[in-house]
RNA sequence: GUGAGUGUAGCUCAGGCGGUUAGAGCACUAGGUUGUGGCCCUAGAGGCCGGGGGUUCGAGUCCCCUCACUCACCCCA
């Protein structure tokens, strides 16, 4: 087939469109009321600043090229290192703490599935200068606000909330050799996702013996944090990751938002560069990719040679959420709004539309008029088909008289009503006033 | 990168063992007599049947190749 995108990007029609402003206006309302500030920036970035922070491995999932300056060049596949780049370039010049948001258009070469394009939109969100883990607290606050003003409760998604630092100090607890530990995360990983007796026989197949393998997965089913404290302690561990987690718990109760959350260990995240908490939110049925993710990084910043700066943030893209609400039915029905549809009878009634949906159009209403030569039927069969509130005809015979026909396409009504009159209050005409543009904020 | 599935009208799809001018519904356009939409009726327009090659008297249909899309795996946002 013709016509379509290159491969893995996505073409907007309106009906999308109105969607996608949907959406990107939920993220950034909630986004500035939790008292974030939007940022932006170029999609475009030197090639090095994403190996700067993934290593070369990343160059292969990147859209790069050279520019007729030699420069290597790509687009950003995640808003991060832009971020960081900004962060950097101002050094102490920003009052901290930062709390700043993006909604930021990213993309990455690789093979597309469900949930995933190579070109997506993301909800960036950073809290910058905030050692404590109330970042973190603040940032499932506002994602939770924007999913909430979405229409999914906490009966529909789950944060999974872990800690860097935990698993590693387990496994070290469990005395687990430091070598097989990248070979135990990624099983780790697979949990719920593939049986156990599948990821049983991985284990021993990395070396770990029977008894640990049945301690590691008993651990794993936890939901409460004793038991990792009392292993921690017991080995002479450092339990900060614990605590962290315990604390940030605290929180989000008084938030209001702790029904959303579970402490899940297994949770690791791909992303190297997370230090502390760590997290990701699920439809609760498990069918889809992650909604959201993020958690702490304390020593990215330093990369970018910015002071050392403690930050946390947080990625919701757009497709994954979108597919969730449209299985789930809580895509609006969003229309496009015309108040007032201008339909002159011929050519003669022209230019008195025009004078009139100006006028109408500078106090405020949305107004469409006919701009083709077309029959009466035809130009109300397009009102109709625009779903304007209000039609209003001007015909020869009662343009003489200086009257307005206007027309109720719900109800087939009529009304003729002197034009000046019509002028002065044309919003009592739109039935439910809740759209008048005397009610609109 | 591996595996599977699907490509026929703008959209959703039909086209039993190969057989004459390729079908439906929706959408679109125009009519159904002077200046009135939705419903109904009529008509019209719209297809290199994804592309290439092969088998055959004959291919939308069978075979091979290729491209595109979708899904799963991999990886990850």
């Amino acid at each position: 087939m013709q016509g379509l995108p290159p491969r893995g990007m996505r073409d907007f029609y309106p009906d999308q469109m109105r969607t996608r402003n949907w959406l990107f206006s939920r993220w950034r309302e909630s986004a500035t009321r939790y008292g974030f500030e939007e940022y932006s920036s170029s999609v475009v970035e030197q090639e090095e600043l994403f190996i700067l922070k993934s290593g070369e491995e990343i160059v292969s999932q990147l859209f790069n090229f050279t520019d007729k300056g030699g420069r290597r060049m790509a687009l950003r596949p995640e808003m991060t290192p832009t971020f960081a780049r900004m962060i950097a370039a101002k050094g102490g010049a920003l009052a901290k703490p930062l709390k700043w948001f993006s909604i930021a258009q990213c993309f990455r070469y690789e093979r597309m599935s469900k949930g995933r394009k190579r070109e997506h939109y993301q909800w960036n969100l950073d809290v910058v200068g905030v050692p404590e883990v109330t970042a973190e607290a603040e940032l499932l606050a506002v994602a939770l606000d924007a999913l909430g003003g979405l229409g999914l409760s906490a009966k529909d998604v789950v944060v999974r909330i872990s800690h860097r630092g935990l698993m590693g100090a387990v496994l070290e607890g469990l005395d687990i050799a430091q070598e097989s530990w990248t070979g135990v995360f990624g099983i780790i990983d697979k949990r719920g996702k593939e049986p156990d007796e599948t990821l049983w026989k991985l284990m021993e197949a990395q070396g770990v013996p029977e008894s640990t393998i049945r301690a590691l997965f008993s651990l794993l089913d936890e939901n409460t944090f004793d038991p990792f404290y009392e292993l921690l302690e017991q080995k002479g561990l450092p339990t900060a990751s614990v605590e962290d987690l315990r604390t940030l718990f605290g929180y989000l109760e008084a938030y209001g938002v702790r029904d959303y959350c579970e402490f899940s260990p297994s949770i690791v995240r791909g992303l190297p560069y997370y230090t502390g908490i760590v997290f990701e939110c699920f439809d609760r049925e498990g069918t889809f990719r992650a909604v959201f993710g993020g958690g702490r990084y304390d020593s990215l910043l330093e990369l970018f040679g910015a002071g050392p700066l403690p930050s946390a943030g947080l990625g919701f893209g757009d497709v994954v959420i979108q597919e969730i609400l449209q299985e789930k039915g809580l895509l609006p029905g969003l229309s496009r709004r015309i108040d007032f549809f201008l339909v002159p009878f011929s050519q003669e009634e022209r230019v008195q539309a025009f004078r009139t949906v100006q006028q109408l159009r500078k106090q405020g209403f949305y107004c469409d008029l006919v701009l083709n030569a077309k029959k009466l039927k035809g130009a109300l069969r397009e009102g109709a088909r625009l779903r304007a509130k209000r039609v209003v005809l001007l015909l020869p015979d009662e343009l003489k008289q200086g009257l307005l026909v206007l027309r109720d396409l719900e109800s087939g009504q009529e009304e003729r009503i002197p034009e000046e009159r019509f002028l002065a209050d044309p919003g009592r005409f739109l039935q439910d006033d809740s759209n008048s543009p005397s009610r609109r904020t």
